[in-house]
DNA sequence: CACGTATATGCCTATTGGAGTATATAAAAG
DNA sequence: CTTTTATATACTCCAATAGGCATATACGTG
């Protein structure tokens, strides 16, 4: 039981992981997406899914592999601790709305238009030795 | 110049992260908070150092480890594609305000209040086989 | 200066994990 | 039933890396 670190530490598996978050995809597909040896696509696809973060479905002789969310919530909940720290650079609200831009929902709409001035940076003011 | 995600796959060192979340911490604290050998001990600051998730300060013999911001920055950037993806299963103005609660400011107790009854949750009715 | 404390570094070893190749399994097509 | 297509697995090799230990460096104290 590799932790989810471990898991997305390898840069083939993270670009698998980026070709199925648009839609479901067959190992073929994505073999020729990244031009990748289909063993080693193969392989990386049995340890994404013993890890949880994808899921196989039987299409014929093909293999339909999509995310599952949990271990991307647990990364995100390990990165939870670390958050209010890095708010003294990078104010929480403004995040908010950086992903709302992204992905964009009726009640960040809402959200938004209640942004107005926001405080001034706290730039850390630190004693650098 | 190894992925924050090579860095972050080591136990001891996501261990190490989060023992300097609270305040800097010279190299023998750390070494008794998590009973770990000093030359492991600096040796993980060094990669770390190196990876921009720590810098130093030097107080006499010791040398004191902070944390710095941008490679969590960067982790919940990659982080964020998949966003999308598992609000499906949380959504994410919850998960703002779940964060909120942890860290609450000023805007986000304003924004809090706005929200009231959210859509129902889309849950994913989804084909499988 | 000699000694204790704090930290860094060098060396060696064992382990791990990914790449590459060949092959096995399984389903469809002819 | 043979062949082709799609995917999984087994095996070998190689490189990277963490651990352990000894030692180097550097600062403070008497």
């Amino acid at each position: 039981m590799e932790s989810v670190f471990e898991i997305i530490a390898e840069p083939n598996r993270r670009a698998i992981l980026s070709v199925l978050v648009s839609s479901p995809q067959s190992v073929g597909e994505i073999e020729r997406q990244l031009h990748m040896p289909q063993p080693s696509v193969s392989k990386h696809l049995r340890v994404l899914r013993e890890a949880g973060f994808v899921e196989s479905t039987v299409d014929a002789q093909r293999r339909l592999y999509r995310l599952k969310p949990e271990p991307f919530k647990e990364v995100d909940d390990w990165l939870a601790q670390f958050r209010r720290f890095w708010s003294a650079h990078m104010d929480a609200l403004e995040r908010y709305l950086d992903r709302m831009d992204r992905f964009p929902t009726k009640e960040s709409t809402a959200a938004k238009k209640k942004k107005m001035a926001r405080p001034k940076p706290r730039t850390d003011k630190g004693e650098k030795k």
